[in-house]
DNA sequence: CCGTATCCGAGATGATACTG
DNA sequence: CAGTATCATCTCGGATACGG
C-alpha cells in the first residue's frame, strides 16, 4: 500500500480532502464494472508489460475465449485506456497498447493486488472460521 | 506512437517491487468479486462513516433490497471485514462495523475513486469520441 | 488472424411473502 | 427489525460457426 494507513478509530482515514462519495456515484461504479468483470484485469496486466497482438493476448491469459477477448478490448478501447493498432496485412494483425490513462489504471490495479496479496490469508482464515461457526 | 516502438516506455511503472500476478491470480480476483458486484462498494463506503445498523444502512442505500443487503453484509462478515454485532432486544437490532482489515479495505476502495474521479471526465470524452466514430 | 453472430446455461439480482 | 425462502428476470460468459 501507498501511504499514510489510519485507521485510528473506526472511522476510515482521511476522507477529507476528496468526497469518497457516498451512496451516489463518484465514477467509481464505471470503474467497478469495468475491473469487475472476468477478464479486464487480466488484460490490463498483460499489456502493462507492453503492446501485445490479439493472438498472444489470448494465449497469455489461458481460458479466454475470442469473443471475450474482443469484447473486453473493445470496451478498453471505447473507454480510452488502451489504443487499438490495426495492420492492414494479410493475415491481418492488431496491437493493443495501454494508454496513459490505461497504464495509470494498472498501476491502481497493482495497488488493489498488493492489498489482496497481503491480506489474501487473513482473509482465508476468516472464511474457515466463519464456516466452521455456521455449519448447518 | 511510432509503429515499432517496443515496449519500454509502455510499461507500467516500478511495478510495486511485488510480483503484480500475471495470468495467474493473486488473490485479487477474490477480492475484485466482491468489490465488483453491486452493492459491496456501497455497503463500505457508509460503514467507513462508522457502525450502522440493518434498517440504517437499507436507508442510506438506496434501491438495496433486503436480500442483497443481507446477502453483501454476510460475505463481508465472512470474510472478516465486517463485524456483526447482535442485540438479543426486541425488536431485533444488529449492528455492522468494518474491522482492522475492512478499513483498510475501505481505503483502498477510496484510492481507487479518487482515480475514477480524477479519470472520470476523460473517460466519458473517450467513450463520446468512440461511440461518435462508430456510428452504425 | 481478427472479429462477429447466435444459441444457451449459470449466476446475480429484484420482488414478494413469510418467520423469529 | 432482521433474516430467510421462493420465484422470475436479466446479464455475463462459454461454445460454436461464420465472415472479412
Amino acid at each position: 500500500m501507498s501511504v499514510t494507513n489510519t485507521a485510528v478509530t473506526s472511522e476510515v482515514g482521511g476522507t477529507s480532502a476528496h468526497g469518497p462519495c457516498g451512496t451516489d456515484d463518484c465514477g467509481i461504479r464505471d470503474i467497478l464494472d469495468r475491473l469487475g468483470d472476468r477478464w479486464t484485469v487480466l488484460v490490463l496486466v498483460e499489456l502493462s508489460k507492453g503492446a501485445r497482438r490479439f493472438s498472444a493476448l489470448q494465449r497469455a491469459i489461458p481460458g479466454i475465449s475470442q469473443r471475450m477477448l474482443t469484447l473486453t478490448t473493445k470496451r478498453l478501447s471505447r473507454d480510452g485506456l488502451v489504443e487499438r493498432i490495426a495492420y492492414a496485412t494479410i493475415p491481418p494483425q492488431v496491437d493493443y497498447r495501454l494508454t496513459a490513462i490505461g497504464r495509470s489504471l494498472a498501476q491502481t490495479v497493482f495497488d488493489l493486488a498488493d492489498w489482496s496479496r497481503d491480506h489474501k490469508d487473513a482473509i482465508a482464515d476468516a472464511r474457515t472460521q466463519w464456516d466452521a461457526a455456521n455449519v448447518r
